[in-house]
DNA sequence: GTCTATAAGTAGATAGAC
DNA sequence: GTCTATCTACTTATAGAC
C-alpha cells in the first residue's frame, strides 16, 4: 500500500486519538476534543472517519501488525532455543502491554464491548488469539527439544498473560498515584514472573 | 446503624445501579436510566445521592466490608493450617473477582480513574491493600510453620492476583461471546493456578 | 480536503409543588 | 420523599460554501 499524504494524515489522527482515548476513556473523549487535538475541524475529521465508533476501531486495530510481526520473527528464529525464545517473548509481552498503546487498551475495550461487540471480537481474533498461538508454538518447540513439560495450554496462557495484563490494568486504574512505580514496580515483578515461569515450564516445579 | 426504610431504599438503588454500570459502563449509564430501572424519578434519585459521581463511589464501596470480613475470618481461624487457608483464600478470590459485582468493577474504575482519582484511591486503600495484607498474613503463618518459602511479597501478590484479575477483565471484555466459558473456563484455570501456586510456595519449584 | 454554522438529541442537575 | 417540568451545557453528526 502506497503511503500517500492521505494515509499519513489518517495515521496521525489515529495516534493522537489513541492517546486521548487512553487518557479519558471512550465516552470521555468527544469528537470535538479529537478535532482540536488534531488541529482540524470536526467536519474534516468526519471526512476521514465515518463516525466515532469507526475511529475507535481504527485506534484499536492500529499497531496489531507490527507487534505480531515482531513476535512472529522471534518465534521463527533458528539460532536460539525455546528457553531463550520464551524469555524474550515474555520480555516483549511486558513491554507491549505496559508501554504500548495497543496493549493498554484492554480497559477501553471492556468499556465499549457491550455497545460495539465487533471491536472486542476483532481485538480477540486479530490480536489475542494469534499471540496465544505464537506463544504455543514456542512451548511446542521446547517440548520437542525435551526442555519443556507438555503443560495444559489454557493454564499456561493463564499464568503467562494473567500477571502482565493485570499489571497493565492496575497501572491504568491507579495512574494518578504519584508513587505508582513503588506500588507496581514493573522490572522487579517481571523478573520474578519470568523466573517462576521458566522453572515451571522446565519441570523444576511440581511434586 | 439502624436499617430504616431510607437506608434500605439506598442499598436497593446501589445494587440496581451497580448492575447497570457493569453492563453499560459509567458514561454509558445515564441518571435517567438509573431512575427508570429503580422505578423512581430523577429528582428523587438526586435526593438520595448528590450526583452521579457519589452514586458511583457508593456502588464501588458497597460490598467491601462483607468481602473483607469473610477473608479476615478465614485468616484468623486456628483449626486449619496455612496451606488450607491459602487454598481457601484463592478459591474465595476467584469467586469474588469473577462473580461478585465489586470484583468485576476494575475496568469501570480504570474508566473513571482520571476524572475521579478519589474513587481509585479509595478502592485501593479500602479493598486492594487490605486484601494484600490479609494474604500476606497467610504467607507469614506458613513461613512460621516451616511450610512455605519466604517469597518476595510483591512478586507473590503479582502471581496470585494477576491471573484472577485478568480472567475477570477478559470475561468483561468478551462478555458478548456465546462461547465465553470455552474461551475462559474458570474452574479449570483456577485449579491449575492453585496447584502451581501451592507447589511454588511450598518450595517444590525453583532450582 | 477543509472550513463555519447548525441541526437534533441527550447529558447532569434543579425548581418548586405536593 | 416524591413528583413533573425545565434549564443549560454538551454530544454526535451533517449541510453546504470554498
Amino acid at each position: 500500500m502506497k503511503e500517500s499524504a492521505g494515509t499519513t494524515r489518517r495515521v496521525e489522527i489515529i495516534e493522537i486519538t489513541t492517546g486521548l482515548f487512553l487518557e479519558n476513556g471512550f465516552s470521555g473523549t468527544s469528537m470535538a476534543a479529537v478535532a482540536k487535538a488534531c488541529d482540524i475541524s470536526k467536519a474534516s475529521l468526519y471526512h476521514h472517519f465515518p463516525g466515532k465508533d469507526e475511529l475507535f476501531a481504527a485506534c484499536v486495530t492500529h499497531g496489531y501488525a507490527t507487534a505480531l510481526d515482531d513476535l512472529k520473527r522471534l518465534v521463527e528464529r533458528t539460532d536460539i532455543g525455546a528457553t531463550e525464545k520464551l524469555t524474550q517473548a515474555l520480555e516483549r509481552f511486558y513491554s507491549s502491554m505496559i508501554a504500548s498503546p495497543v496493549g493498554r487498551m484492554s480497559p477501553l475495550i471492556a468499556e465499549v464491548s457491550r455497545t460495539f461487540p465487533g471491536v472486542a471480537r476483532a481485538f480477540h481474533s486479530e490480536y489475542i488469539a494469534p499471540q496465544y498461538a505464537l506463544l504455543g508454538r514456542i512451548l511446542d518447540e521446547g517440548v520437542a527439544e525435551g526442555q519443556f513439560s507438555d503443560l495444559d495450554r489454557d493454564i499456561f496462557y493463564h499464568m503467562v498473560f494473567g500477571p502482565i495484563v493485570t499489571l497493565s490494568l492496575s497501572r491504568e486504574m491507579f495512574a494518578t498515584f504519584e508513587d505508582l512505580d513503588a506500588h507496581f514496580p514493573v522490572e522487579k515483578l517481571k523478573d520474578g514472573h519470568i523466573r517462576l515461569l521458566l522453572d515451571w515450564v522446565c519441570g523444576r516445579v511440581g511434586a
